[in-house]
DNA sequence: AGCATTTACGAAACCGTTTTCGTGTTGAAA
DNA sequence: TTTCAACACGAAAACGGTTTCGTAAATGCT
C-alpha cells in the first residue's frame, strides 16, 4: 500500500525543491530534460496525482457545477440530469446533485452550501414550496456573490438570471387544439395548483386553444391535483371524481404523465374505451406513457436537451463566454402520437 | 454587490489577526466577549462564509462521497441514488454523481478523478463492459490509496471491499417457484448475457427452482438479451422469437422490468391472455410494472434501501466506525403480486 | 512586594499546489 | 578578460483557512 504521495515528498526524496517538481511535471522549459525525466519517472512510479483540493484552492475554480432539483426519482429530472452530466463532462466539469424534496428549507440549505465555494455555478429547478411562498432571497444572495446560476423548468420571472423552459403554453395549446380538431367536444384538464408555474402555463395553453375554437371554459371539468406526486392513491381519488360521473369528458389533457396514466387506468375501470370514448394526452414523454396500454399520446418536451442546454448556458457564464444580458431559452415541444388518441 | 469576504479582510478591517477572527467565529474561550461580538457582527453583516476549499484542504476531508453508476435514467439507479442522497445528507455529506454509461473507459476515468482527493469515499456499481473484460485495476488503486469504497448491486468477488447486493438468486428462486406452484409447466427465462453478474445470479435462482421441482432445464426457452437497455426495438425482436412460436411458454420470468414489460406487450400482440395463457414475473419493482396493463407482478428489491445501506457502510468506513474485515450485505426481496400472475 | 497564573491575543506553521521573482553557474560574444 | 544571456533551479508568496505555541499584560495569591 503506497501512501498517497505529494509534491513535497517527491522533492525531498529527489533532493530538489517543490517548485522544480511542479514545473517538471508540467514539462516546463525551465527544467532540464534529465531532471524532468527523473522526476516524472519517480512520480509515475508512485502514481502521483496532484491533490484536487489544493488545486481548487489555488485556482479558485472547482470545475464542479451544482444541481438543485426537487426530486430525483422522476423521469423528467433524471433525464435532465443525464443531459447536464453529458455536457458538463464534455467540458471538464463534474456534477454535484442536491435534492430539495420540494421543500423551501432544504432548497435554501442546499443553495447556501453550494454557494460557499464548493461549485463554480448552479443549476436549479425551484421547489413547489418555494414557488408557493414566493421567497427568493437565496437567489439574490447568489447574484450578490456573483455566482452564476441558471433556472430550468420551474422558473420565476422575478428572479434575474438565465433561464431555460419548456414551451409549456405552446405544448398545451397544440395538444388541446389537436383534440378539438379531431372532434372532441368536452375536453377536461387535469392540472396542478396554480402556484406551480409549469402547470399554470399549461393551463393557459389549454385555455387559449379553447378560445381559439370558441369553446366555452367549463370549470367543472378542470381539476387541480393538490397531492404529492408519490401519493398515487390520493391522486387517483381526485381524478376519479372527474371520470366516474354521468357524462364524462370525451377527452382529457393532463399536465404530466402520471395524471394521464392514472386517468387512463380509471377510464378503463369505468368501462370507457380509450381512445374511442375518451382520448387522453399527457405531458412529458416518459416511460409510463410508452408502456401503458393503450400507450399514451404525449407532449414530448425533450428533457435531455433541456439539461444539455442548461449546462451549456451555465458553463458559458462561468467561463465568461456569455457576458451580456440574461437570456431565457424556450424549448419547443412536439406531440408524440400513440394509441390514446384517434 | 458585496464582494466575497475572507477572514483576512475581516482581520484587516477590525485591526486584529486572522487567528483571532477564526477563533472568535468559533466562539473560542481564548477571545474576550467584546471582541467576539464585534467580529461576529461584522462577519454577519457581510455574510461571511468560510471558503469551502480552504477548509477541505486543511482538514483533508471533503465531506463528499462519489457515486459511479452505469446510467442515471433508470428507475433502479435513480432510486438507489435517492437513498444514497438521503443518508449522505443526514450525515453531513454531499453527493457527486458520475455516469460510466456502461463503459470501462469512463468508469476508470471517473474513479481516477474521484480518487485524486475530490471525495472521501466512493460508491460504485460496475459497468457491463468492465464486468465483461474483467479488468479491475482501478479498484486496486483505490485500495492502495486507502480510499474507502463500496460496491453495490453489480459487484465482483475478486475485488476486496464492502459490498451490498440484492438477493438475486433468492428472488429469482422465489419467483420461479411461485410460478411452478401455481401450475406453470413451461417457464421461460429472459436474462442478460452471463457476464452481467446480477443476471447470472437470477438465472441460478431460476435453475435451482427448476431443480427443486424436478423440472428439466430447457435451453430453448432461455434467452439472453445482448442489446443495450435503450434499444427497445432490438430487445423487442429478440423476445419476439420466444413468444411468437407454435407452443409458447405458459410463464415467463424476466430478470428486469423492461424485459417483462416488453414480453407482456408481445404476448398481447400474439393474442395471449396474461395471466391466463401466460404468466409473467419481472425483477425490479418500478413504475413500468405498476402502470402496464395488466400490471406486472415483480420481485421487489428495495432499491432505496440498498442506496441507504450502501451509504451507511461507506460513511462508517470513512469515519472509521467500521474497521474490521470487509462485509457483504445481502438485501432480501419479496414478491409484489399484481395482475400478471394468477 | 514577589511570584504564579490567567487572560487575550498574535506569529507562524500547515494543508498541497502554482507561480513569480531571484540567483548562481555556464557559455558565448566582445 | 570582461560582460551578458541563457540556463536550471530555489525561495517565497499566495490561495483561505485552522491550530499550536508563545507572550505581554492583568490578575490572584501569599
Amino acid at each position: 500500500m503506497k501512501p498517497k504521495i505529494t509534491i513535497k515528498d517527491i522533492a525531498k526524496e529527489l533532493g530538489v525543491s517543490t517548485s522544480t517538481v511542479s514545473k517538471a511535471l508540467k514539462d516546463s522549459h525551465e527544467i532540464s530534460e534529465s531532471t524532468k525525466l527523473k522526476i516524472k519517472a519517480f512520480a509515475d512510479f508512485y502514481h502521483y496525482k496532484p491533490n484536487s483540493m489544493a488545486l481548487k484552492l489555488r485556482s479558485q475554480k472547482t470545475m464542479v457545477i451544482g444541481v438543485v432539483i426537487p426530486e430525483i426519482v422522476h423521469h423528467f429530472f433524471s433525464r435532465v440530469i443525464s443531459g447536464i452530466e453529458k455536457v458538463a463532462n464534455q467540458r471538464g466539469y463534474n456534477v454535484m446533485i442536491c435534492v430539495s424534496n420540494e421543500s423551501y428549507e432544504k432548497e435554501l440549505l442546499n443553495i447556501e452550501m453550494l454557494a460557499n465555494g464548493s461549485v463554480d455555478g448552479i443549476l436549479i429547478s425551484i421547489s413547489k414550496e418555494t414557488q408557493k411562498i414566493k421567497d427568493f432571497k437565496h437567489f439574490n444572495e447568489l447574484s450578490e456573490n456573483n455566482i452564476p446560476f441558471v433556472l430550468f423548468d420551474r422558473v420565476e420571472n422575478e428572479i434575474e438570471c438565465d433561464k431555460i423552459i419548456i414551451d409549456d403554453e405552446g405544448g398545451a395549446f397544440k395538444a388541446t387544439s389537436y383534440l378539438i380538431e379531431k372532434g372532441a367536444k368536452k375536453i377536461a384538464l387535469i392540472t396542478t395548483p396554480n402556484y406551480v408555474t409549469v402547470g399554470e402555463s399549461r393551463k393557459e395553453g389549454y385555455l387559449r386553444a379553447l378560445q381559439k375554437f370558441n369553446f366555452e371554459y367549463n370549470p367543472s371539468i378542470v381539476i387541480a391535483i393538490d397531492k404529492n406526486d408519490d401519493d398515487h392513491e390520493g391522486i387517483y381519488n381526485q381524478i376519479k371524481k372527474l371520470i366516474f360521473v354521468k357524462n364524462p369528458p370525451d377527452a382529457i389533457f393532463a399536465v404530466n404523465e402520471l395524471y394521464a396514466a392514472l386517468a387512463l387506468k380509471i377510464a378503463k375501470e369505468r368501462g370507457l374505451n380509450v381512445p374511442k370514448d375518451l382520448e387522453i394526452i399527457g405531458f412529458t414523454d416518459g416511460i409510463i406513457s410508452e408502456f401503458s396500454s393503450p400507450s399514451l399520446t404525449t407532449v414530448a418536451q425533450h428533457d435531455a436537451t433541456m439539461g444539455k442546454h442548461a449546462a451549456e448556458m451555465l458553463i458559458n457564464r462561468i467561463e465568461k463566454k456569455t457576458t451580456g444580458a440574461f437570456e431565457t431559452e424556450v424549448i419547443s415541444t412536439n406531440i408524440m402520437f400513440r394509441e390514446s388518441t384517434k
